[in-house]
DNA sequence: CGCTTTTGACCTGCGC
DNA sequence: GCGCAGGTCAAAAGCG
């Protein structure tokens, strides 16, 4: 599969496997790892954007400031919930099925936003990975997703988690401590 | 009846 | 220490 944001018009479902016909889930133009220090990245040069992934799940980034930054956003928690993950996707809804099951647990007005913003754990027993949702400022018909942590079960539907970037970061995230 | 959503209160971290 | 902003909790209501 083509996950790259090279490939503009990469889907995140194929066409024959989209359960959602109505839904068009594009994965807009890049994958950002943390809002002020990656996504200007991302948006300059999708190539340095990846490089910031990389350099985010293996924390071997040689600069201060973002090394700063990354433990500054992750922190503690990295060990604890894993992996952070944010997308920012072209999407009429901003309930997005993913393939797990979420229970709402929060909903926050943020500042300098008129949107509010959503928070989600996933409600599969024993695993606390959690979700945020809000609308991009600039772009309403955007949403920005931010996954935090490592699902420790199995996707409800595999046929389609195979067919999802999931792989792809989860190849980065660092193992569930055993 | 059990699970999810809603929503105000509470907690926590950070900047001043 | 105080105030603000973001994140979480939990009781009540809603829904299938």
């Amino acid at each position: 599969m083509d996950f790259s944001p090279q490939n503009p018009n990469y889907t995140f479902f194929p066409d024959n496997l989209n359960p959602m016909p109505d839904f068009q889930f594009q994965l807009s133009d890049f994958l950002m790892l943390d809002e002020d220090t990656y996504s200007a990245q991302s948006r300059a040069s999708p190539e340095k954007g990846m490089a910031a992934a990389t350099e985010y799940s293996g924390a071997t980034s040689k600069n201060t400031s973002n090394m700063q930054k990354i433990q500054k956003w992750s922190g503690e928690k990295k060990s604890e919930l894993g992996l952070r993950v944010a997308f920012r996707m072209k999407s009429e809804t901003e309930v997005i099925d993913d393939g797990y099951k979420w229970r709402k647990y929060g909903k926050k007005s943020i500042k300098n936003s008129p949107n509010p913003r959503n928070y989600y754990k996933c409600s599969s027993g024993g695993c606390n990975v959690k979700k945020r949702i809000e609308r991009d400022i600039n772009d309403k018909s955007y949403v920005i997703t931010t996954y935090e942590g490592v699902h420790n079960h199995d996707t409800p539907s595999m046929l389609y988690y195979n067919q999802m970037p999931h792989t792809a970061w989860t190849l980065q995230a660092s193992p569930p401590p055993t």
